[in-house]
DNA sequence: TATGAATGAGACTTCATTCAT
DNA sequence: GATGAATGAAGTCTCATTCAT
């Protein structure tokens, strides 16, 4: 065993490089897809060499999903001291976390996609950290809603829409990086969350009425069963 | 060799069935993860029978996009012959697309995570019918900002916003399936793309303002590049 | 996983085959020292099919194990049950036992030298029935001590004696094969444990006697502790 | 390069430390099971030092093999001039073997196991040694027979009994080493070898008569050639 | 003297696939 | 229709050894 041979600065700094290179290589292809001699090619380095650095593969995928967890959790530790109401506490999570999602794409599709590939302890440490996340968005639209600052909705329904609006970003991180800076992403989907992208006035249950008439002249792809929503919605 | 006998209709509902187990095991380990002989025990079947069916491991992937993109492409055209306003429309199609999301989680999550494992041909098919539902939806939300029922936004960063929400849900759909209805939850998701969360009176250009303040507290984990982010909010 | 896929008759007997030579192989370079892809150009297998058949390189090496300590203590047990005087049974233990040694010397010398490479529950499983057969001799030689047929001497280190005798004859198998049978070796054995090699008459105590005086005049090649020996003696 | 820098004391120290600590990795996994790496943590240097004092791996094998050998054949020839009776001299080899084994456990069971991993002229020297110390043993057993001390049995034979009884000890070194001195140890050997177990008076001949007729009762775990073995005492 | 970095061969094992039966 | 047997490439990882520093 004894892989790690007492981190000297290079070695760390090479270990760290290399890891870079995985989340590249693992987002584009998967992790169970990539192989290690793929990344050996990728960094310059033979097997042998290659496995100096990293120990094992999974410690790659370990180490991806901590420098996802790590910020993550330290933002919410960070947020969760500032002297703000809870909506703002909110906004600046927003902005935080999209800053970190679209600085490294790469390692929040592996951290999306592959933490099911851990195995043993650390799987479970990961998902463990996971829900402690989630858990703190999840807190935070409470409060809001406890305050009054938005409407009294399931707030695990709520965190679950938050999370899906700022993680899935990275699915078209390529265009978004270009067009957009993280802070005006942020304000973009803060904006539709809070305020919704509705022209002010709209009524929604005017929307609700027309979509149920119209609901009749679609036949679904797959009926599941409209009969049933139907008669919900009656 | 002889692989397609000619589709009897016991060998097609034999390889319908196939496909499902593959999705559910692909959804749960990955394509590059699940391996053949799993497959065939899953099934029953032996590798040799296995291969009769299946034709390739590959042609399992490309049958379960397929299976994605195939109704979610057919709702699309239903919807676009519709004869409802834009916004009408939108919900109707969340409600659609959110209806074969939770019912078909494995799929989808296999859409998600696994086209990129797809080769050549397959590839270019899966990678452009991908983007022919997403120009659809953006097509969709011109039309609504267009007609002045969505406010003057970037329909491309609507549109973003509209899949993220409703694509990232299979992440979640254990718990989500059990707790609500495809309807329930479309309905929530409208509400809130349309609306927002806001309880009505909330003013977000105030809730910016304090945000801004706040930030100053923040330390954040990583400071990506803060000093740009402040002079453009100023 | 599923390895071995139903044993059909040809399955299982070529599965033996391989481990006969595995055992051979074994014995002569160790089980570290022999690699898989070695194996299977003896057996005229390629890697993957090798692997159809073995499951594991340890699996052969538990097979092997098995192998010995199958016959050992069936044998073990089939000598409790007959009626006859505790050194008549050793008589007859010992002829089976070399039987099973000459018979087997490759697989002998694997038991004797590589069970120490077996891991987890396999290693403990081998080392308790190792034990167990230990166990059972000395209790025979505890019988023959207790009916006044051996001398009264601690039977460990008679069963020690007893062991070392038969067991470490597989070091010279190749010789001892060719010259004589598993039942003549087993006389000879036997009539050294009981009678000895001494001509009749012999007093030992003279010959111990004479050994002490001689000991002066040899100086030790590394002189362990010859004062306290001496001493002892005294 | 630059290999032996001219044997200085601390050098030479060194070195013979690495290989007894060397003897006891192998004896515990094996020469082939024991990784460089593995012996560079438990000396405390690192590959590219240890490889300094070491030269090559087997280098340490020829060294383990070479420390039991020289005492061995030094004994013999000292032995060989002792002005005594054969039989006696037979008894301070017994003796003085044991002596050896017990103190060096580690040492005898590598050279028991792992002479065979040998290459080159290394192996045939090391095979020459060990036959020269086997013909040293048998020669003094023949004459032991030739004057009388030893009933006229094959001297091979003898020696086999001789060499197993002894060499075979490494096996339960640890409770042996724990429970007599190599002197106690020596002095029950050589009663068993020249008196035997028996109470005096025991007639081997009646154990024989008895066994043949139990070994009717008895269905051998395989019968090698039960009839031959029959006929042959008939 | 001692180290850490590097290598390339080879270790054990699994993989997707084929094909005779 | 179905199977088990076979393949060979590729998978992850360890090995003994070298060498610049």
């Amino acid at each position: 065993m004894a892989r790690p041979p007492g981190p000297s600065a290079k070695y760390e700094g090479r270990r760290e490089d290399i890891i870079d290179r995985a989340a590249v290589l693992f987002a584009k292809k998967g992790y169970a897809g990539t192989g290690v001699e793929e990344l050996g090619e990728t960094v310059g380095l033979a097997r042998g060499a290659l496995y100096y650095y990293i120990g094992s593969k999974e410690s790659l995928l370990v180490a991806i999903q901590d420098r996802v967890l790590g910020p993550l959790l330290a933002l919410a530790a960070t947020i969760a001291e500032v002297d703000a109401r809870p909506i703002v506490r909110l906004r600046l999570l927003s902005e935080a976390l999209l800053t970190i999602i679209l600085d490294r794409v790469d390692h929040i599709r592996v951290y999306e996609h592959d933490y099911t590939q851990l195995t043993g302890d650390n799987r479970k440490r990961v998902v463990n950290q996971r829900r402690e996340f989630e858990d703190l968005v999840r807190g935070l639209l409470e409060e809001a809603i406890a305050d009054g600052s938005l409407r009294d909705m399931d707030a695990g329904l709520a965190a679950l829409q938050f999370l899906n609006l700022h993680n899935h970003t990275y699915q078209w991180a390529r265009t978004a990086n270009r067009r957009w800076s993280p802070q005006e992403l942020s304000r973009e989907y803060f904006m539709t969350l809070i305020h919704g992208m509705a022209r002010d006035g709209i009524a929604l249950s005017e929307i609700e009425e027309e979509a149920e008439q119209a609901r009749a002249l679609l036949s679904p792809p797959k009926p599941a069963k409209p009969a049933k929503s139907k008669s919900k919605s009656a």
